[in-house]
DNA sequence: TTATATAGTATCGATTCGATACCATAATCA
DNA sequence: TGATTATGGTATCGAATCGATACTATATAA
C-alpha cells in the first residue's frame, strides 16, 4: 500500500498550485478560492452554473460561496442572470474580463512551464493515472463526479453532433457535452 | 499538450483533500494549514524542523507560519526547543498527542478508503507519475525539493547503515536518511 | 566595534469560512 | 385551494488565515 506516498504527492502538488494561485490572484485582489470558483464556472454547463452547484464543487457551504461570488461580481468578472423557469435560481456568466483573467492565470505560468518539460507519453500517463485516482476517490466517497457529458450515463448520442440528456430530457450540442455537469454520473 | 487537463485533476484532488482536512481538523479546532504544518514536521529531519523551513515548505511568510505554530504549541501538539549552537533557531518537536493526531487523520479516512480500491500496479504507476510531475514542477521553478536524503546529491553512503552528508559534514543514520530535508538537492 | 544578515515574534487589516438566521419561490399534500 | 415543507440564495457574525510591517535577539562580516 502506497497510500501515504500518494497522499503526500497530491498534497504537495495541490499546495504548490495554491501558492501560485495566491501570488497570481493577488495582482487583482483575488484569493485562491475565488479564482477556483471562476475557473469552475468557465468549464461547467448550463445546469451547473449556479451558486448551489459551485458550493457542491468547492465543498463549501452555500453561505461561504455566496460571498465569494459577490466579490467576483463586484470586481466585474461575472454577472448574475435569474433563471426563466425557476425564479429562485441564478445563473453565473463570466464576463469577458473574467475569461481574460482565467486565460492569463489558469494554469499558472509556473505550471505550464513545468508541463512543457514532460514528454507526450509522460503527460498521457499522468492524465490517466490522475483520472483513475480522482474517480476512485469520488466513487468511494459517494461524491458527485462533476464530469463531462461524454462520460455520463445520461448522455445519449442521437447522430453526429446531436446528443440528448436522459436526465433533463433536453437536447445537447456537441459543444455542450464538453462541459462539466453537476448531475454527471460515470458510465458503469 | 495536456497541461489544462493535468492542472484540473491536481487542483480537484488537492481540493478534495483540503475538504477532508477541514472536516477532520474541525474536531480538534484545527485548520487545514495547521494539520499540514504538523504533518511536515513529522516527516522532516533535524535540519528542517524549524519555523523558517516550515515557512519555505508551505510557501507562506514566516510571520504567518509563526502564528500557525503558536496555535499548535498552545494546543499541545508540538513543543519548541532552542538550538544549542545557534540560539536564534528553534526546533519543533511533535508531542505524543501530535503524533497520535496525525496517525488518526493523515491521510484522511476517505483517502485511505479510496486507495484500497486501487490495484498494486495502479498505485505504483500513480506514485511514479506524481513523482515525475512534482520533480519537474520543482526543478522548473527553481524551488526547494524537500526530498529525502536517499535521493540527495549531498548524501554519501559510507557502509551499510552509515551515511554522511557532504553539505553539513555530519554523519547520518539509516533512519535519518528517510526523512525529508530542506537542503535536499536531486541527484542529476 | 559597527554594520548587516538571519531566525523568529507581535500586531494590524483584509479576507475566508462555517453557523445561523432570514427571504423568496417552488413543490407537496391534506 | 391553502397550509406546510423544501429549496436556492443572501446577510451577518465570530473565529481564523494570511501578508505586511515593525520589532527583538543572535550571528556574521567589514
Amino acid at each position: 500500500m502506497k497510500t501515504n506516498q500518494i497522499y503526500d504527492y497530491i498534497e504537495r502538488l495541490g499546495n504548490l498550485l495554491r501558492v501560485d494561485s495566491r501570488r497570481d490572484g493577488a495582482e487583482h485582489g483575488l484569493q485562491p478560492v475565488q479564482l477556483e470558483a471562476l475557473h469552475y464556472l468557465s468549464v461547467c454547463n448550463r445546469y451547473s452554473d449556479t451558486p448551489k452547484a459551485t458550493s457542491e464543487y468547492l465543498g463549501q457551504t452555500k453561505g461561504t460561496v455566496s460571498q465569494t461570488l459577490k466579490v467576483l461580481e463586484k470586481k466585474g468578472f461575472l454577472r448574475k442572470v435569474t433563471d426563466d423557469n425557476d425564479k429562485r435560481v441564478v445563473h453565473l456568466k463570466l464576463t469577458s474580463a473574467g475569461d481574460k483573467l482565467l486565460q492569463q492565470f489558469i494554469p499558472s505560468r509556473q505550471f505550464k512551464e513545468a508541463c512543457q518539460h514532460l514528454s507526450d507519453e509522460s503527460q498521457t500517463q499522468i492524465v490517466s493515472c490522475l483520472k483513475e485516482l480522482l474517480q476512485t476517490t469520488q466513487r468511494t466517497n459517494g461524491m458527485k463526479t462533476f464530469g463531462v457529458c461524454h462520460s455520463c450515463r445520461f448522455n445519449q448520442k442521437i447522430k453526429a453532433d446531436r446528443y440528448f440528456c436522459n436526465l433533463t430530457q433536453e437536447p445537447l450540442s456537441s459543444k455542450e457535452i464538453q462541459l462539466i455537469c453537476r448531475e454527471h454520473e460515470e458510465v458503469v
